[in-house]
DNA sequence: GTTAGCACTCACAAGTCCGGAGTGCTAGTG
DNA sequence: CACTAGCACTCCGGACTTGTGAGTGCTAAC
């Protein structure tokens, strides 16, 4: 009983500094929220939670404030997923509906999230590991340079544009061409690496500098990981926390323009496919301890592929970010299924 | 002499302001630059300069900032340009020059663009409208789907998934892609919709559904403008100016986020190719009134491309930005020569 | 365990004051 | 005629003061 109205003042003094953005105090609190006690009673318990350390006065005789630990708690315990509203659902759901393309989903994904959630947000790439080779061309398009393209069987396309020493043969170009494309074509990029050990052996000479480049460029496009890639949107979102927490917009916009920071903030993959919270200095990002970030796995074909999410202040709406990221990952993973 | 003296003062309020961000007053001028005058006597160059709306007053009884006119006649007349010191140079040419694909070039340039003016950098892609095709291929990826590479002498690769309504004929789509290799391969982008055209015609009936499609889609992969991309960098560096023009970041942000709204700051193609700065209100994007602008085309094979800039507040550095952008719009049209 | 009452603490806003930087004007000088 | 020196005036901005109110912790009573 004692312990459930403690918990119930924690999550009114959330919700409230979510929505005002100030310290929230006790006679505030009984006014907003009806619980049945008197300001007095919910002092004591605020001392308690003090102690505890689940919130903090800014100043002496000021208002609580969450910490870290208490938002913590907030999420984990108290709210309850609100659900997105159905015009929500079925705006998300057209309008990654008519996208063209990898790239184009990724965008729109971003946009949207950052739409709805009025935060900055992240996407990360699908990973391609699982693809296999559906085609592969070889084009020369000067005498010293030629292109490879690669088209794997989930329809991406890699380019890469190869630049040689010598002058190029078209013939023996062409006859690399045809046996890369018999020896690897319906091949799984997991297997790539093993058939091109032996691929050379069956060239002449003269033609090894020429194979030896090409292979390299192969092995090369099927080893990247294009899950490395994140997209990034609604920065400008940022800005509206001016007042709310100052100073710190640059060091966040500076981390913000790393790929390698955006990677960390999206986490190590979380093993199941619940939706993931880290708030404040649970981060692991120099200059993000006032951020929190809201993540989520997609999934391809019900295997987990990779992270969406968003980042803002300490001070945010909890429910209702989880929810959109939810659900939008969920919607992400359809669409790339269907694909 | 006297026309002289005012410009002088005009050219130092300006680089004062630009180095302190703050009024500058008579007596502080002839302390720091060394006008063989008594304050008193820049005092009436200043209220010249002020009745002919190059300077303002903050408040009475403040010094004087300058207007956007007052940076318009100092970029016009004043400034020299200041060459970058060779290793600046040097930087960029290395940097550059390791780039291996278009999109990575547009990336660096970006970045560097921002990194050396410290200042948010557009690069916009180049125009591909020269283009002629080099390799064009039709792929299957399932019965109802298939994809379309197209590749151009320039060594870009577009592509386009086609989703058809009835099952795709292996045999169809073969003889479709011989034949539409032979009719368009070498021809530039410009003839192709003349050629396709007629090209339907010589296809059975049953065969019309795809052909039609597939038209359709070549047709928008070549009159499609590339060079209605813009990437951006370098947002963090609005923050700096957190007190210098503190409430304008958000629409700032907001208007940067638009693809729109950058080609517009981009701005129609000047006649020559040379440095283009925008001032204030003269650029042509709601929210940017506080910004100044400054672009610059930069040429493939000696025709004008596309552009690229950086934007930043009124009180920038003109001579170094406009430097830097020229500079570096040279040196990535080298690079795309020599790709 | 809860509440009412009370003394205490501070952040913050409003008000006041003052210095100093900057100005325009006028009279004087080469 | 251009420049300068001096002067009275303006007014922003920082420092200081004050008052108020929200909030607290504690104690004693219910």
């Amino acid at each position: 009983m004692l312990e459930d109205r403690r918990l119930a003042v924690l999550r009114a003094i959330v919700e409230d500094y979510v929505a005002t953005h100030e310290p929230v105090g006790s006679k505030a609190l009984v006014e907003r929220h009806h619980l049945g006690v008197s300001p007095a009673t919910i002092r004591n318990d605020m001392a308690a939670l003090e102690d505890e350390g689940y919130i903090a006065q800014p100043h002496t005789s000021a208002g609580r404030v969450p910490t870290d630990l208490g938002y913590r708690l907030f999420v984990d315990r108290l709210s309850g997923v609100k659900p997105l509203s159905s015009p929500e659902r079925r705006a998300i759901s057209e309008f990654l509906d008519s996208s063209v393309d990898l790239d184009d989903v990724m965008v729109r994904t971003v946009r949207l999230l950052a739409q709805i959630t009025k935060q900055v947000a992240l996407v990360q790439y699908p990973s391609l590991s699982r693809s296999s080779v559906r085609h592969i061309e070889l084009i020369a398009l000067s005498t010293t340079r030629l292109i490879m393209v690669l088209i794997t069987d989930s329809g991406r396309v890699e380019q890469r544009t190869i630049e040689c020493l010598g002058p190029i043969s078209e013939v023996a170009l062409g006859d690399i061409r045809a046996r890369l494309l018999v020896a690897v074509s319906g091949q799984p990029f997991s297997s790539i690496p093993e058939i091109l050990s032996a691929f050379s052996g069956q060239f002449p000479e003269e033609m090894q500098p020429l194979v030896t480049i090409i292979q390299a460029t192969l092995l090369d496009a099927v080893t990247e990981r294009i899950d490395e890639r994140v997209v990034l949107g609604g920065t400008a979102h940022l800005a509206r926390y001016g007042e709310a927490f100052p100073l710190s917009i640059q060091p966040v916009l500076e981390a913000l323009e790393e790929q390698v920071v955006l990677l960390r903030l999206l986490g190590e993959a979380s093993t199941n496919n619940m939706v993931t919270v880290r708030i404040g200095h649970e981060n692991p990002v120099e200059g993000m301890e006032s951020t929190s970030v809201v993540t989520a796995r997609y999934g391809i074909a019900h295997s987990a592929a990779a992270s969406l999410g968003v980042v803002g202040p300490t001070h945010m709406d909890y429910a209702g970010n989880i929810a959109a990221v939810q659900a939008v990952a969920q919607y992400v993973g359809r669409i790339l299924d269907e694909q």
